[in-house]
DNA sequence: GTCTATACTCGGATAGAC
DNA sequence: GTCTATCCGAGTATAGAC
């Protein structure tokens, strides 16, 4: 078919998430994606140096993101109503174009853990979370923040723990159940 | 050092834990398991037959006692009392000996998924679900359920989103999360 | 019954030809 | 900018020593 291109970095990218995806990081070969694009296996190595150079160049725009969306988060004043827009924010973020990645991420800690695509990213999310349980909180609202910020990454993974409901219902059920969790409410409650 | 012993299979199994827990599944190789064991590797073949045929057998007694967990818990009414007593012994399960296999299954969701000790999970922790989630809760009451579960598993897996607190006072900390969680509230908030 | 020696396959990675 | 030849290391398999 089609002989030199240019798009083939692009379209590296595209395929590799596609099949890190479905079948896991390490479970992906190179052959498979290679096969995917019609190309030759080390032909890959011509664009990235390494496997995980792939998923890295992937995760530079989302951490990007974040750290964008961290910014502003920052900026904000401690109330409720600004935790509850970082969360839409986040969410809104997620739904956007990086669904499949957070739903990777979420399916391959392992791959993630020790990388510095995996530190990168780790440090984003602890930055927001800072931000969603101001300082003085004590341990619970720190923990509840956090699980807010899980729940709306659960939220684009509807396969975890197997609720069938359709996507967009899954990120809103999440949604509200995340802001729940960053409301103000009585202190304990064992 | 020592010749022919009777007690490999269970060695095997620990010292697979610890490799798993440390690096991750897939990159720890059974070569390192061997070393530590200071034996060869194809000898792990005596005794299992392939590398997921390991993590399988360390996951069957966890499997076991959810199965146990999950009868009980079918039988109790439903009251917020029973719910709070199902996630309480989830927990003590969670930090009795199980925490290394939980904090594994955690970061290595990719290596469970699509593997039958993953299903077998699964299948579990979705029956526990279930009955913390009654039959006419809506969306948002089955959310909460899961994440109640999240939350107890994480409380087990300091690292995730560093929360640097010592290990008890986390699993505490989640606890108190995940029995709000269950609790009775009014339908909505958002 | 327990383990070693050896070998096979396949995937990630490198060097260099075209 | 793309591909060939090649290497290395990991999972797997089997034959056979003790």
């Amino acid at each position: 078919m089609a002989g030199r291109r240019t798009d083939t970095r692009e379209r590296i990218q595209r395929v590799a998430m596609e099949l890190f995806a479905e079948r896991g990081y390490d479970k992906t070969t190179l052959q498979e994606v290679a096969e995917r694009l019609e190309i030759t296996r080390p032909a890959l190595y011509y664009h990235f140096r390494t496997k995980e150079e792939i998923l890295s160049s992937i995760a530079d725009g989302f951490i990007a993101s974040l750290d964008e969306l961290a910014e502003w988060a920052r900026a904000q004043p401690d109330t409720f109503e600004a935790r509850r827009e970082i969360l839409r924010r986040i969410s809104e973020l997620l739904e956007d174009k990086w669904r499949p990645l957070m739903r990777f991420a979420q399916m391959n800690q392992g791959a993630f853990a020790q990388s510095s695509v995996g530190d990168r990213m780790q440090d984003r999310i602890v930055t927001l979370v800072s931000v969603l349980s101001r300082p003085g909180a004590d341990a619970i609202m720190q923990f509840e923040a956090r699980l807010a910020v899980f729940a709306l990454i659960l939220g684009g993974v509807p396969e975890v723990f197997g609720m069938d409901l359709p996507p967009s219902e899954l990120a809103s059920t999440a949604m509200t159940v995340a802001v729940r969790l960053v409301s103000d409410h009585e202190p304990s409650g064992q």
